[in-house]
DNA sequence: GACCGCATG
DNA sequence: GTACGTGATGCGGTCC
């Protein structure tokens, strides 16, 4: 295997750079850099590194170029402070404590980085040797690598994301808000086809000076018209027969998409035919991402017409499907379950083998096991589920038990998780009763943790692989010329790519997740079945989808 | 700052 | 028969 060089960027002050590697020292102008990073690129593409991915990449990005391969300094050694298999005596070290402290970079500080920042100025050289070596020395020394190089290509990822962003056709998006809200009403103002639905819904009530957005208010005028309701929320309402209950859900629908993906919205975060939300990688303690703008993470149906790919080009819109279970089977080694998962639809693989009536009862009691049911009817399943499925069932009661008894867990490639008191809180709990049920609760995280966790390192492998398979898919030019990705969310992938090349991207997509597969399951094949759809728009995708998938 | 309700996987 | 403190994230509203 070729040695990559690694690169330490170090920022100094006075916008100075300080770039260290092997023995050799430079220092740069800030404004020298993407010259320089493009220069060395060319040659043999190294590893950079550097304290966190979003200082650094959108810059480099923004002047065209793109790199290779990084290492992400700060979400490495989160990573590394919580993985059981690392020493962590072999992290303490000058500065060790100001990594510890270092959050993740907010969108709008980016523009300040380039100003000096002395508080800011960490030596990536000294804390890569600190991790370098834990690494190499921890018990599972390729495991952890692994998840470590997957963590960092999944920072590229995250900038690039927000870079290219998402296509969006801004007239499209206008004209349905037209359709829904009536025109942009002035700031502060009610829109008026909202307005006009908070009038049917006072009248309907009597209550004329009615505000449907107070609940408190809601609550009272319901109950005056004798429907007597424990809360307000729209499964409640729609069991209701009354004249009131059609256009208030009506009015809860409209008023949340004009709150969180109307006009205010767009102005933000859609600028130039783009959506830009930004993603933080390993945002939630079991690695998955989280978004901290833009709101990535619930990226509405109703808004998804807008998602329009450009002239010429496709969206190509992809999933894993039944993703965690999957991971189980793979993680714990259960070769039945593994023999379920041949094939597009695993909890029909789990009927056709025998050991459920039903696919929905396969999917009842696996979704319960993996999220701690233990009562009602995915209760029931889970005992049957237990017999059939042996040793995927035991990892889950053992990641249970052991956060019951107040201990930690791990995912496959060696993500802790983090202590009860450090999830949530240290808290003095002088009833017995109380403690017993913030364990059991503990128990159900833990479950939870080692299984959601592994899938979301498949996932990172996967966008890494598929990442560097599109940059080579035989275009050339700058990110946006090529394919590439747009879009991510746990187990769903959107990629911007030319019409003509659109097979090959779905089959990228394909090889990227049997690459996957094979990093982090090894010799223990499983199928991670992809469905793929080639659309324009992305609410064209999944509407007929090959088997049925959930 | 707490709560509710809603959207996503 | 059991339990109601929780699968997660983020967002924007009201209430006090």
């Amino acid at each position: 295997m070729v040695r990559v060089p690694r690169v330490q960027l170090s920022r100094l002050p006075g916008g100075r750079v300080l770039v260290t590697d092997g023995d050799s020292r430079l220092e740069l102008g800030l404004g020298d850099l993407p010259a320089y990073v493009n220069a060395r690129e060319r040659e043999q593409a190294p590893r950079w590194v550097w304290d966190d991915t979003a200082r650094w990449y959108p810059d480099l990005l923004a002047a065209g170029v793109r790199v290779a391969r990084c290492h992400d300094l700060r979400l490495v050694h989160h990573l590394l402070r919580r993985a059981p298999a690392a020493d962590q005596r072999l992290l303490a070290g000058e500065q060790s404590e100001r990594w510890d402290r270092l959050g993740p970079s907010v969108a709008s500080e980016v523009g300040l980085f380039a100003a000096d920042d002395l508080s800011e100025h960490l030596r990536a050289d000294l804390e890569d040797a600190r991790q370098v070596r834990t690494v190499a020395e921890s018990l599972e020394a390729a495991r952890l690598g692994l998840l470590v190089a997957a963590e960092s290509a999944g920072a590229l990822v995250a900038a690039e994301l927000t870079y290219a962003g998402m296509p969006w056709r801004r007239d499209v998006h206008e004209a349905l808000l037209a359709e829904l809200l009536g025109p942009r009403p002035r700031h502060g103002a009610r829109p008026q086809k909202l307005e006009e639905l908070a009038d049917q819904v006072r009248a309907a009530l009597s209550t004329p000076t009615l505000n449907p957005d107070s609940n408190t208010e809601l609550l009272t005028a319901l109950r005056r018209a004798g429907l007597e309701v424990p809360d307000t929320r729209a499964h409640t309402l729609r069991a209701l027969r009354h004249p009131a209950i059609e256009p208030l859900l009506q009015f809860r629908q409209r008023a949340h998409l004009f709150q969180t993906n109307g006009w205010t919205w767009s102005d933000e975060w859609t600028q130039g035919g783009r959506f830009r939300p930004t993603y933080q990688p390993a945002g939630s303690v079991t690695g998955r991402w989280s978004s901290n703008g833009g709101g990535a993470l619930s990226f509405p149906a109703i808004v998804r017409p807008a998602a329009i790919a450009d002239e010429g080009w496709v969206l190509v819109v992809t999933d894993v499907s039944q993703l965690e279970p999957r991971v189980l089977a793979g993680m714990s080694g259960d070769r039945a379950l593994a023999h379920a998962a041949r094939g597009a639809d695993l909890y029909q693989g789990m009927v056709d083998d025998g050991a459920v009536a039903t696919r929905n009862d396969a999917k009842l009691g696996l979704l319960g096991a993996m999220y701690g049911a233990t009562s009602g009817e995915s209760g029931r399943m889970v005992a049957e589920l237990t017999r059939r499925y042996p040793q995927a069932f035991a990892l889950l009661e053992r990641a249970a038990h052991e956060g019951e008894r107040g201990g930690t867990v791990r995912t496959l490639l060696g993500r802790g998780s983090p202590s009860v008191d450090e999830a949530w809180g240290s808290v003095e709990e002088a009833d017995p009763e109380r403690e017993a049920s913030r364990r059991r609760a503990y128990g159900r995280f833990t479950r939870n943790f080692v299984v959601q966790g592994t899938g979301a390192e498949w996932a990172l492998c996967w966008i890494a692989d598929l990442r560097n398979r599109l940059w080579h898919l035989g275009a050339e030019g700058p990110l946006q010329a090529r394919p590439h990705l747009v879009f991510f969310l746990h187990d769903e992938v959107v990629i911007h790519a030319p019409a003509h090349r659109a097979e090959a991207v779905v089959a990228a997509a394909r090889e990227a997740a049997a690459t996957a597969s094979a990093l982090v399951f090894r010799e223990l094949s499983i199928d991670f079945p992809l469905s793929a759809s080639v659309v324009r728009s992305y609410a064209e995708a999944g509407k007929t989808p090959p088997p049925q998938v959930d």
